[in-house]
RNA sequence: GCCACCGUAGUUCAAUGGAUAGAACGGCCGCCUCCUAAGCGGCAGAUACAGGUUCGAUUCCUGUCGGAGGCGCCA
């Protein structure tokens, strides 16, 4: 098994040279080089060197050279420029690498020294059906789960939901109406018809939002009645989003689930060992927390409120409550919260809030994994109240019916239940890829051509470039499965060394909580490999050039199908 | 006022401080008697502005302009 990838063996080799050229510590900056010319990979860390010690970049570039055992791995090093050092690699190494990796399980990636990471991700509020605010997300959280847990490390998936508040009171006060009336099931059926109607009458009726109050009290001091109310409205929207997770293809189940309602018991406890040691004070009737460099609009102090002035809590204490959770009950070192990029303010200062009461002490990494905001394609913002909002489901539903059609025209002749099979995993790949493939710090313009374009940089692509992959080793029959790779071709040396990149590329969507990283890089392989399917024929080839070849597309299938698989994007075997 | 984010081609997006800023869509031009043309090749086209740090800046710092947020008892 490989102990290191790419890059960071190449990063020692040259970290290695320097050192013996006198640059001790320096940095090596080993990346993959920006053009063909410049080789595989470049060393720009002499430069650098060369000027923190005042010497001629030039000749400190011929010492590291000369110093640099790069035997059996590179072809060729070369100086340019002002010092960067560029390296071809080998082919017979490429070769070896690429050997490795097709009869590994884990193509070959280093495992990482495991940790016990919390992802808290999805999140819906439960009273209300799914929309397209829930997307990014609930896909983002899950590709990054998946890498976390193929890289080795101990995933505990969070959907932190929704489950509590006031909201509540009125939704099961008009549960039990329906019920009495009965249609509660049909009522129940639409969501978000069911909170609209709960709403309509809280705001039209006194007798009802009077009772919906009351219902709040009684569901808070654990009336069995009301209780066992609000329990069967959770089950039925915990039912909706497993519909919209399936059809996602998201793995979070009803184990992940840890609302904000199962931290109700230690609200109190939190606030007052917050008081315990110093850090809460009252502050006009509320309990406050104070940490230094949080100010409002006046320039005050910005003080975190854990407890309202009616004796209430807040999500800031059930976020604090989690906190301590996951740290001293989970035992993990790592938390992540895949959450709309606006709340940062919010965690910046709860995480600083659990430093100070050591809810998070020094060692454990709490991280706002951040994304923009959903944009119409008029550039602003999805109205989250007043109307307006998609549904995912038909977000979805709209995706894979535009595939079908799409399919049904390329591929008139497949048998209905083959297109439907392909449209489904087409259109819903598309989606998630629409969404993963872009920086998750920017906004997110919601656009139906965008999402559904079914070219280029898009899941259809690559689920395209894993069939024909797949499929010329289907149609080779009989082959060497252990033939020896043999790289003479560019294209093949091209495509050997995008599939010798991808325990690199997992490594900083996992260091960078970025999957568009992953994206990019299967982009690349994808179309690395298009290239080589062009100017190497494959089945049409003989000997041990065509095992050989066969070789390569079958990692090229493994690969793609493995970076899709951690995208949480289906392949299929023909399109 | 304070905090954090964003500004790259007509459009949607890339670019761990590195060399000539990459793609895709759209436009134009080529490639199927040849392993799946949902493909491949080619052409035209961009770093908001002004300073600074650096051998080197789309990237880091400061300021300006522009976009969209957050800033005490909602989540």
């Amino acid at each position: 098994m490989m102990t290191q990838t790419l890059t960071e063996l190449l990063d020692s080799r040259v970290r290695a040279a320097l050192n013996a050229a006198g640059c001790d510590g320096a940095p090596a900056v080993v990346q993959p080089s920006g053009r063909p010319e410049y080789g595989d990979y470049q060393a720009n860390g002499v430069m650098g060197a060369a000027k923190a010690r005042k010497m001629n970049p030039r000749q400190l570039a011929t010492d590291v050279v000369a110093k640099l055992d790069l035997v059996g791995i590179a072809s060729k090093v070369e100086i340019a420029g002002p010092g960067f050092i560029n390296i071809t690699l080998d082919d017979a190494f490429l070769a070896q690498q690429l050997q490795a990796a097709a009869s590994d399980e884990r193509l070959g990636v280093p495992l990482a020294t495991a940790q016990r990471v919390v992802v808290d991700y999805s999140s819906p509020n439960l009273a209300k059906e799914m929309h397209v605010g829930h997307l990014r997300s609930t896909i983002i959280g899950d590709a990054l789960a998946r890498v976390l847990r193929f890289l080795g490390h101990e995933v505990i998936a969070q959907n932190h939901v929704g489950d509590w508040g006031t909201q509540f009171g009125m939704l099961t006060a008009y549960l039990i109406e329906a019920e009495q009336g009965g249609e509660a099931t049909v009522a129940l059926a639409d969501l978000e018809d069911f909170y609209r109607r709960a709403k309509t009458r809280f705001d039209e009726d006194e007798a009802f939002a009077t009772r919906a109050r009351e219902y709040v009290v009684k569901l808070q001091g654990g009336d069995a009645e009301v209780n066992t109310l609000w329990k069967k409205f959770l089950d039925v929207s915990l039912h909706h989003c497993e519909a919209v997770y399936a059809k996602l293809g998201v793995g979070l189940t009803r184990e992940d689930v840890r609302g904000e309602s199962a931290y109700n018991d230690d609200l109190a406890v939190v606030v007052a060992d917050l008081r315990a040691k110093g850090l809460a004070v009252d502050d006009n009737d509320a309990v406050v927390v104070y940490v230094d460099g949080f100010v409002n609009r006046e320039g005050e102090p910005l003080g975190y409120i854990v407890q309202k002035k009616d004796g209430g809590f807040l999500y800031a204490t059930t976020d604090l409550a989690a906190v301590r959770y996951r740290v001293s009950e989970l035992n993990v070192s790592r938390v992540l919260y895949v959450v709309d990029a606006r709340q940062s303010g919010h965690f910046q200062q709860m995480f600083a809030v659990s430093r100070k009461a050591g809810y998070a002490p020094e060692g454990v990494q709490l991280e706002h994994v951040g994304f923009g905001v959903m944009l119409g394609e008029d550039n602003k913002p999805f109205k989250t109240r007043s109307g307006g909002t998609v549904k995912l489901a038909d977000l979805l539903s709209e995706a894979v019916e535009r595939a079908f059609a799409l399919v049904s025209e390329k591929n008139p002749d497949l048998p209905e239940a083959a297109r439907r099979e392909i449209a489904d995993a087409v259109g819903v790949g598309a989606v998630k890829y629409a969404d993963l493939s872009k920086n998750r710090n920017s906004d997110y313009v919601f656009s139906w051509d965008t999402m559904l374009a079914f070219e280029g940089n898009t899941a259809p692509y690559l689920m395209y470039a894993y069939t024909r992959a797949a499929g010329v080793g289907r149609k080779a029959e009989s082959w060497d499965a252990a033939a020896t790779i043999v790289l003479a071709e560019p294209a093949e040396h091209q495509l050997a060394i995008a599939l010798a990149r991808f325990a690199d590329a997992l490594q900083s969507v996992a260091r960078d909580t970025m999957p568009h990283f992953l994206c990019g890089y299967l982009y690349e392989l994808a179309t690395q490999y298009m290239r080589f399917y062009e100017a190497c024929p494959v089945l049409k080839s003989e000997g041990e050039v065509r095992a050989s070849r066969l070789r390569l597309c079958e990692l090229t299938a493994h690969t793609l199908q493995t970076g899709l698989g951690l995208l949480g994007i289906k392949t299929l075997e023909h399109m």
